[in-house]
DNA sequence: CGAGGGTCTTGACGCAGGTCAATGGAGGGG
DNA sequence: CCCCTCCATTGACCTGCGTCAAGACCCTCG
């Protein structure tokens, strides 16, 4: 990290985290995550209110459906899903959330938890304490709008989700989904054509709408049609524009 | 229907109301709406963003893809549908909105409204210019925090429509359907087991990922079942609860 | 290095819901 | 008041995906 950094942040009274060496104002998520497009200033004071970072292991939760909604949390590395279990005894992943995404909206409106977060991997998370941070961005328009422009567009991708479980065939959601990923591992720096998926073939299915037997059946037909290669997790992508051929095909005979 | 409106025609999309006399304050939607749990002073702030009332005439866009994205809009009487139009030409319902409902928040993340709303009644909307209502809820934590608990309501909500279209049967997002909108119905002080429907098969099908024909299906067998009465859009339910039993019936035969 | 459990693939078959088609109502406009 | 258009209902048939089942592969742990 950056050399001599000793003399600063005396400020931060509050640092409880004693681990220091990663900070919104050099963290690489940066535009990815809550300090996209706020001023340095207002970096540095984000920065302050990270309460913790905190490190967990493949198939640990991060929050618990029921549990008192205390903090957001930012996705330092690793992968999550996020799950809803039903009364009865159902239970849906509803997203993946990758690095730099924001975690533990759903907690919001009623002050508890309404989702499981689990693990996919060892992953670490920034935890935002949420008392502080409407404080802070009362003071800060940047972190304000910043916010308000992270829930909206968890809102839109909610949408869009609905979209593909609402009306696309079962070709249609895998290609939007391999797609989906690819975009984001791009955003990310790393390849958009190779990559190893960090989710089972049932937690694909459970988020597409289908089983988990559709799911790997599809894989192997796209397989076989050289759109990618697959071999268990690992994903080639061999035909980008042909997937995204199949991801917009309006069912039309017309 | 309204007398002599000949002069008034010319201008239709300009048919915006300075016309003040409802305001926030003694609104009857106000616990439904933005105001809720506001104190007073900010009931009274809050009033005075509402820039216009904007009426709408069945079949009339309040927002459209693509637009410029400037108001939230709060659904003062009436009801709306919310679409997403797809590149394929795809066009599913998303939504619907009732009185004291926020439309508009789909269009904060990038400026620009993603999904079109459409009236489906004769309605009415407060205007709240959002630069103004950013700046507002600065100032009031009580503002702030009201829409912190709306955002996350509607993304809540949203991840409650993914589990029923991705994992429920034509009978269960049927009788789920029928109960959100009863519940909605007494919340605004109407019968919860009598209305009518705004929406047609069709919309209710796009809604729920089914087709038309099998929303009506399902309408009808409810019917022979006795569950309820339905006679074109109007709609008494006769048995709530094997409804809800209908509605959270795992498939599961363990 | 071998055993065992979790994961993935592939095949055969069945059914829920889609598709196509015909008919009947309801409501708004002239 | 009547027509016309949109909406809803119902039946018959079809198909995409689910279900069930059998193996193969892979990784971990002893």
């Amino acid at each position: 990290m950056q050399g001599n950094t000793a003399m600063l942040r005396t400020t931060e009274i509050f640092s409880i985290s004693k681990d220091v060496s990663v900070r919104c104002t050099n963290c690489n998520l940066r535009e990815l995550c809550l300090p996209e497009s706020l001023s340095p200033d207002e970096v540095l004071r984000l920065n302050g209110l990270v309460s913790a970072r905190r490190r967990l292991k493949k198939g640990e939760a991060l929050q618990r459906a029921g549990e008192p909604f205390k903090s957001l949390y930012a996705v330092r590395s690793g992968s999550f899903k996020t799950c809803i279990a039903t009364e009865d005894g159902r239970d849906q992943v509803t997203g993946f959330k990758m690095s730099g995404e924001i975690i533990g909206l759903d907690g919001i409106g009623t002050n508890t938890h309404i989702i499981d977060v689990v693990a996919l991997e060892d992953s670490e998370v920034c935890a935002i304490p949420f008392t502080r941070f409407e404080e802070a961005s009362r003071e800060m328009a940047g972190l304000q709008k910043q916010f308000h422009r992270i829930m909206s567009r968890e809102i839109v991708g909610e949408q869009g989700v609905m979209v593909l479980l609402g009306s696309m065939r079962a070709e249609e959601r895998v290609a939007t989904f391999l797609l989906n990923l690819s975009r984001r591992f791009r955003a990310r720096g790393y390849s958009p054509t190779e990559f190893n998926l960090r989710m089972t073939r049932e937690e694909i299915g459970s988020y597409l709408g289908l089983k988990l037997e559709t799911v790997s059946r599809v894989m192997s037909r796209f397989h076989e049609l050289e759109l990618i290669q697959i071999k268990q997790k690992h994903v080639l992508i061999l035909d980008p524009q042909r997937l995204k051929d199949i991801a917009s095909s309006a069912t039309s005979s017309v």
